[in-house]
RNA sequence: GGCCCCAUCGUCUAGCGGCUAGGACACCAGGUUCUCAACCUGGUAACGGGAGUUCGAUUCUCCCUGGGGUCACCA
């Protein structure tokens, strides 16, 4: 038998890196098996749905090398002779099916009105007791419900449930034993003619002939429901795994809402009342939209508007999503290794390994059945471990790339040989492609935008020792003015002869203060490297507003 | 609350009746260093609790506790 798995998002949002992780599982268990990976876009709910966000899903995958067989049209890849791979045109289909249900008497039709229903939830809920549907629209006669329909009156389809104990078997998790009664006789076509995701899925694996359906642990109950509707289909079934979920460090479900949460919170701790102005001078969110999203913790801006805010801020937010880590500078195949290893393990004490390996090695058995929290030190360890494992050439490359994507400002200021020393001082010590650039930001601002803020290494390299770090950077001033080349070797050959000569050869002893004037802070790549990435020219124009504006300061100081 | 599932260092995990309970990240200490990192060396740290089964339980069973999932015309 081919083994075929499938992943099927629903597109009402960007890859999840919980999604991520499922989709990578299905991948590497059906590579592993000479199988099929099937792409299925779940969008039977049509409030939720845009092509947009199917879309991105694609290009997420392609980007963690994540390559399926069968499904939607991306490139060269998709296609197939299951389609079609969105739900939303495989209408007819289903309809088939629900009405071969209704016809045997496994299904019916049920006129309760949503208020209705919620009204008997809420009560359950009073009583705390779990809510049944209670067949209400069996009692309901056959011409009625011919009367009702033909009068056009909204109604869904329910199947009717066997009354009868389920054993759910599963991979991962083992069997575990659903009391009779446990499942509903739950809707499943809506009042809009579109089935539910319950239905749609049970038509489609079978179609789609996926043998083995890993998805996640939030599915493990409906897998009854599933099987029950297997059963009264005749449709055979696949073997079920069902993946724990992936966590924040403080046990909370990792969501998109996380977004929300962070930068609430560094409004209210920042006491910030109006939303930021754009460009234009204009709000970034309507008053009474920011107002009450500042007051109502279930209320959530959308994505971009999100990232607008926070830039305006200079508020970092949280990774969630498969593009949020591809900005932040995580190389795909670190993200792949780390989310394989939440939640399954080769066995030994390999931790380190590529898609191919784990494609190799992947197996049902070895699943965590316990939920990960994301650890989010050991991908940025992992990360820089994988940096510092590429050649100077390598990073430079991706370096680049992400520079053009993200940091464009890097591209514009430095030319080609400054980008390179960036690139050669930060491979040792980035952990991500994108901090050579976001924790170097002075590098591209313009020389009058410094501005030094005497924090106590700031008065320690400047105002201490004698002479001072501020008279020793007047005096090593005309040696950088005198230099005919400004490459990061010239530098240091004059600054080296420098400092025997005024600073006992103790190179801290220049090259704080030099860092403090060009950077505004004690923090730089190397002294020289910085120099040579900045150019004479930048250098000596900070040196002189560096000196003009402490010398003002230094006797507090 | 009903039903289902789960339980090893702070975190991700190895372990599948007998181990000094292993690794990785984080953390701590020391070293190196022009800053920050990075790097090197060493260290602290776990079987949730209680009954059984057994010559012997981290490992098997039960109970408790704790955690998670689910109870939609969302998937």
């Amino acid at each position: 038998m081919t083994v075929v798995t499938r992943f099927a998002p629903s597109p009402s949002g960007n890859l999840h890196v919980g999604g991520a992780r499922t989709a990578l599982y299905c991948w590497a268990f059906a590579r592993g098996r000479d199988g099929r990976l099937v792409l299925r876009i779940e969008d039977t709910d049509r409030k939720r749905s845009s092509d947009a966000a199917s879309l991105g899903f694609m290009t997420d995958l392609d980007w963690l090398g994540i390559d399926w067989d069968e499904g939607p049209v991306q490139g060269e890849r998709g296609g197939g002779s299951h389609g079609p791979y969105f739900q939303s045109e495989r209408l007819p289909i289903y309809t088939e099916h629900l009405e071969r249900l209704v016809a045997e008497g496994k299904a019916y039709h049920a006129f309760d009105t949503p208020e209705e229903l919620d009204a008997k939830r809420k009560a359950a809920r009073q009583a705390k007791e779990a809510y049944r549907y209670d067949r209400a629209a069996l009692e309901l006669s056959a011409e009625e419900v011919e009367a009702r329909l033909a009068a056009g009156e909204p109604s869904v389809i329910r199947f009717r449930t066997p009354d009868a104990a389920i054993t759910i078997v599963d991979e991962v998790l083992g069997e575990a034993t659903l009391p009779a009664g446990e499942v509903d006789d739950f809707v499943i076509r809506k009042a809009d003619g579109y089935p539910t995701y319950h239905f749609a899925v049970v038509i489609d694996d079978a179609m789609m002939e996926v043998s083995h359906v890993l998805r996640a642990q939030e599915h493990f109950n409906n897998t009854a429901k599933h099987m029950v509707l297997q059963d009264a289909l005749g449709l055979p079934r696949p073997v079920y795994g069902h993946l724990s979920l992936i966590f924040n460090p403080d046990g909370s479900k990792m969501s998109k809402r996380d977004k929300d949460k962070v930068l609430r919170a560094a409004v209210k701790e920042r006491s910030i009342e109006d939303a930021p102005n754009d460009s234009n001078g204009e709000p970034l969110v309507a008053a009474d939209v920011w107002s009450t999203w500042r007051g109502d913790k279930s209320v959530q801006l959308d994505l971009d508007t999100l990232e607008q805010v926070a830039a305006a801020l200079d508020v970092s937010l949280p990774e969630i999503n498969v593009a949020d880590f591809r900005r932040s500078g995580y190389l795909p195949e670190v993200l792949c290794n780390f989310l394989a290893l939440n939640g399954w393990s080769a066995g030994d004490d390999l931790e380190k390994f590529d898609n191919a390996f784990l494609a190799e090695r992947f197996d049902l058995d070895r699943v965590q059945k316990t939920p990960a929290k994301f650890d989010r030190d050991k991908l940025l360890a992992f990360n820089l471990d994988a940096i510092q494992g590429m050649s100077p050439e390598t990073f430079h490359g991706l370096a680049r790339a992400h520079a053009a994507e993200f940091r464009p400002e890097f591209i514009e200021r430095l030319d080609e040989s400054q980008f390179r020393t960036l690139c050669d001082a930060s491979l040792e010590r980035s952990k991500t492609l994108d901090e050579p650039f976001s924790v170097n930001r002075f590098l591209v601002a313009a020389d009058d935008e410094i501005d030094w803020v005497v924090t106590k290494p700031v008065r320690k390299a400047m105002f201490k020792g004698e002479p001072t770090g501020l008279e020793l950077l007047a005096k090593v001033r005309p040696v950088l003015e005198g230099l005919s080349g400004f490459d990061a070797a010239s530098i240091e050959t004059a600054i080296t002869g420098f400092v025997e000569e005024h600073a006992e050869g103790n190179l801290g002893r220049i090259a704080q203060p030099l860092r403090v004037a060009v950077s505004g802070g004690p923090i730089s790549p190397p002294i020289f490297d910085t120099l040579a990435i900045l150019g004479q020219r930048a250098v000596l124009a900070r040196i002189d507003r560096c000196l003009e504006v402490l010398s003002e300061s230094s006797p507090a100081g």
